[in-house]
RNA sequence: GCGGUAUUGGCCUAACGGUAAGGUAUCUGCUUCCCAAGCAGAGGAUUGCCGGUUCGAAUCCGGUAUACCGCUCCA
């Protein structure tokens, strides 16, 4: 066995003429970085959530769920702050066409003269003039005539009711988490949940981002699996640390190569305005070291903001101590379409097959069996065995997804099955139909055991659950 | 958004401005076949899209879409 380079274009390549991945409204030309997910990879995203869901929600004492709606009372994003500052400030250089943020621009300028100031708070014209007051050059060819500067809002807009007046004016969640903030209430009434507990939500969030890339690295409509976890203040750092931990073993259970895992913790500058700390889970692509998972403290930060914005009263009394306070929240979040592309980066294997002289590759992807879209395929070795094969494919494909293939050669069809990651081969032999037993292959060991037809159910689901 | 490169059956690749070809994959049949065997056959492309030049365009020109690389950016 042995790997050779695996790049993004292979698993591009693999995923797509597989249907795992497919380019998003391909008929009509594709629309800029949005993928659809084929037959193979909804099977493989929807474990992906059923296992976090799975060690979030179901096995947690503390967490319980939650599904809100995509489409929110714009104050919610007034009280967040996404409408003021989740957008930056662009300006072009009329002479080398190069895009900059202004802000950066006058923080660059500061740096230069050793001044601590940053450009947080300002407005587009007090940054204009700030620039254009003291000169700023462009870094790139030095030129001095820039664009009026244009907020780019992050968030996608739209339009609620039959007419596009501003009053109906919407927006796409930029990130699942207010919808937990706004619901605080509802679900710590009707869950009768103590500090600390958290929310789970699992769901579709959309930003306008300038450049998306990568594959599904980043889009602009992406799945969140975030929790937001109440704690009370002071509490920060212990749960901070138990749910950083949490993360980095759910990774390593799905099956997650851990040397291509590194956890990263925030310096102070990149930290954003909600937070006091923030820790990033990031894995070796195949382009480098991205983000996978990010953890954050966002303090009392939201519900604060919509205690005060909404008028609601956002705290929380300690049913023993009687004491009142809002709650602080740790937020593990991360992007389902994320961890579908880390998992099909980190199962990918070509192995080097050397038979009779000659040099083969196998490619393999070596999911979890947990997470592998297919589990079983039924592999009759002859057509005519079908008979003795139909009911066992039958029968197993009512407890998991099952793929019953009988045209091809069998080797065929062994490596079409270890193409798509299924862990367990059955084949069906001639001597089935007299000891009524199959043939089960281990996809990673290419070890064989003959193990009696009405045992071949429990042997699957023993070795899929997670 | 800017700059560069590219786009030919599902996938990979060929074709001087002159009949769009091959491999692979898929499907059917034969072969009692446990790791991509063989044989026979079949289907599948108005060359990303729109327009221009030309007697004639996959090929030259313009536009556009998408992807990749670099820049920029990333709550």
């Amino acid at each position: 066995m042995c790997n050779r380079e695996v790049t993004m274009d292979k698993i591009k390549a693999l995923t797509v003429s597989r249907g795992f991945v497919y380019p998003g409204s391909e008929i009509y030309g594709g629309l800029a970085n949005t993928w659809d997910y084929g037959p193979l990879g909804v099977e493989l995203k929807n474990n992906v959530k059923k296992a976090w869901w799975k060690k979030f929600v179901q096995e947690s004492p503390y967490n319980v769920g939650l599904d809100a709606a995509i489409l929110m009372n714009p104050e919610t994003w007034v009280a967040s702050g996404h409408v003021g500052g989740f957008s930056d400030p662009l300006t072009d250089c009329k002479s080398c066409k190069s895009r900059f943020r202004a802000d950066k621009l006058v923080e660059d300028y500061f740096k230069s003269v050793n001044e601590e100031k940053t450009a947080d708070g300002w407005t587009q014209d007090e940054l204009a003039d700030f620039i254009n007051e003291k000169g700023i050059a462009c870094p790139e060819c030095g030129g001095k005539d820039f664009t009026a500067i244009r907020k780019f809002n992050l968030m996608f807009k739209t339009f609620q009711g039959v007419t596009e007046d501003s009053q109906a004016e919407i927006f796409l969640r930029p990130e699942t988490a207010q919808g937990i903030f706004v619901n605080f209430k509802n679900v710590q009434r009707t869950s009768r949940k103590k500090v600390p507990f958290g929310i789970a939500q699992v769901g579709k969030s959309f930003r306008n981002e300038i450049t998306p890339g990568n594959f599904t690295f980043r889009t602009r409509e992406f799945e969140q699996m975030e929790l937001e976890f109440f704690i009370k203040p002071g509490t920060n750092m212990g749960w901070f640390k138990y749910w950083e931990q949490y993360s980095f073993d759910f990774l390593k259970l799905i099956g997650i190569n851990e040397e291509k895992l590194r956890l990263r913790q925030h310096s102070q500058e990149e930290l954003s305005h909600y937070s006091n700390a923030t820790s990033d889970i990031e894995y070796l692509f195949p382009f480098g070291w991205g983000e996978l998972w990010g953890i954050a403290d966002r303090t009392d930060y939201d519900l604060t903001q919509h205690h005060e914005h909404s008028g609601q009263d956002m705290m929380y009394t300690d049913p023993e101590t009687n004491e009142k306070y809002i709650p602080h929240c740790i937020e593990p979040s991360l992007g389902a379409d994320r961890l579908t592309l880390v998992l099909m980066c980190d199962a990918y294997d070509e192995e080097i097959i050397s038979a009779d002289g000659k040099e083969d590759v196998r490619t393999v992807m070596h999911f979890h069996p947990a997470i592998a879209p297919i589990k079983a395929a039924v592999l009759p070795l002859a057509k005519k065995l079908s008979p003795v094969s139909d009911p066992i494919y039958q029968e197993l494909s009512k407890h998991f997804m099952t793929e019953y293939d009988l045209s091809g050669s069998i080797g065929k069809r062994y490596r079409r099955q270890d193409e798509i990651g299924t862990p367990f081969c059955i084949c069906v032999d001639f001597e089935t139909e007299n000891d009524n037993c199959v043939t089960v292959r281990d996809r990673d060991t290419m070890e064989q055991v003959r193990i009696p037809v009405a045992e071949v159910k429990d042997y699957i689901l023993e070795r899929i659950t997670l």
